[in-house]
DNA sequence: GATGAATGAGCATTCATTCAT
DNA sequence: GATGAATGAATGCTCATTCAT
């Protein structure tokens, strides 16, 4: 499918980098034949950003997320490492779209990115989130909130950098601990 | 400067995603007039890394750095947590700076990418080195100074997706204190 | 037609000294649009001189070249000599594509010419292909094959050379007596 | 010397496909150190063309080109043979020349060339001189002229595309008495 | 649902040339 | 006698996009 296509594409060399062709060669498909699904660069951009969204954060968050703030604020310590847990192992799975997010949200620190305001608001929206599950658990909420989101985009970019050489749940667990101590 | 110019443009948009053209509109020369210079795209960026590298590596890890790895075994762990403080310190005095490699980074996960190796080396060295600083003082090394890189560069990455809003030194020394505990 | 435009351009200046946007000019498109059809500039010159090929060797040694190499065994030297002077003949009504193959001829003695091997191979094939035509009806028939080869692309650079101002043919015609008798 | 270094570059690609620079690193020298002694490209390829002129076409021919026409006039047929003979041979001898001559010969077909004048005016020259010298001695003396101009540089272009496999000088003696017969 | 044709804009790079030194 | 700096113009080529089919 287009989408899945453009996924390594855009992983690689960024909105600024890739270039329609490629993904329309990738899927076997001409160019105008792309554009006729997706009516320009920038909307393939948001449907691939919003296809993977619908994908992959169902699973793991989508009863609380649909129980909207409540349910983060009723989670137990214990059950948002589980899901934490499980959110990390699911990411080492797809190596390529980490390598997308990562790409894509580094690109987006610039404010005139297609994308900035998605990754803006995303990263204040987790840290949020999580400060509200982590809220009369841990001292600092927002600080830990902010610990942990540095931590996992910062294991997992390490991760990617060496090849992905060292066991990424396994670190990641162990520094959860410390963090949630 | 040149190099001066090209490091916000590079930083908001990649290698891939910057132009000449940009470079040399924002120091008053021709494009011809920047290759006269640097010969191509790939000598500017390897030039802009180099003379950030020169210009910033020095201050606070020189002495060490020319003792060779020595240094690092016998550096103690106080004296490891405020150099890594003078670090994240200065690197919040030159957000552009941080911008920049944390994009080059990102896009040198792409094996092509012209700075592939050296981000690759980089990091490796990286956590090399921190682990023969942490030798028989920490349980694990290695894997500390993986989470070492990981909270930095992870932090650093927030501080600026989140508009620089945060106090990254003071999260900084919080975190480190935890990683050293 | 886009080939044809071009004949005459890389004619006059060669492969390396023709540019696509005279021939995009010429035939009243853009570069790109060239660009759409010839996928590079030596792919451009690829296509005249094949288009050239099919369009002008097909005449008069049609017959000869289906029946492979025994046809040109079998010819008599009074039809070879009628072939010869048939060849001639067409040549001086289009002094544009005697340009165009003398220009690429001459250029391609440049190993690196991305037409060097085609005009190599041609000329060796075109003697060999001669040379048994000429077997056991002149003493040496290589030498005389290079001979006639030399003096048709001889005759005709100067004919060019000299504004069309001589017959070129009745020149040939005189010529071929001497080499074969 | 710049003018010898400039010979095999020219000779490869022609005026309008070669570089100063090329010339100036063959050289050791920068572009505007070659600018400095010829003012332009295009003087850069007059000095080539006279300075060729004057070291080559003494030898041999020096004693009748200063007698004039009537040198010519006089010289028995044999004569003429010895100095065609000892030109070819010459000739021979210098391929990178041949290379550069028959390059520019072909380029300056084009009425624009900057060395079409010059060319043009060579050629005629050439067989009006050899017509003179014939004169009394061969039926139709320019025809016979124009003949044996064609044939040396129909058989030297053979034998450069032929990578000078065969033995030019051979092949030439073996056509100029077919000619002169 | 998909394509071929075509294009304007942009890109990195090359080139001949000028000028101050 | 020769160079580094700098440039306008041009080159081959890529790109996203439009349009007719």
């Amino acid at each position: 499918m287009i989408l899945d296509a453009a996924v390594p594409i855009i992983g690689d060399r960024g909105y600024y980098g890739f270039s329609i062709k490629e993904v329309a060669e990738r899927c076997g498909l001409s160019v105008p034949g792309i554009l006729h699904h997706f009516s320009s660069k920038e909307a393939l951009l948001h449907a691939v950003i919003k296809d993977r969204e619908e994908r992959d954060s169902e699973a793991i968050w989508k009863d609380v997320v649909h129980e909207g703030l409540a349910g983060f604020a009723a989670m137990s310590l214990e059950d948002l490492k589980l899901r934490l847990h499980a959110t990390v192992l699911r990411n080492t799975k797809q190596p390529e779209i980490l390598r997308l997010f990562s790409m894509l949200r580094t690109e987006a620190l610039y404010p005139q990115h297609p994308a900035h305001d998605y990754f803006h608001n995303r990263a204040a929206v987790a840290i949020e989130v999580l400060a509200l599950a982590l809220t009369r658990k841990v001292a600092s909420p927002t600080s830990v909130a902010r610990q942990i989101m540095a931590t996992i985009t910062g294991l997992e970019n390490i991760w990617l950098e060496q090849s992905m050489e060292f066991d990424l749940v396994e670190e990641w667990d162990r520094m959860i601990e410390m963090l949630l101590a």
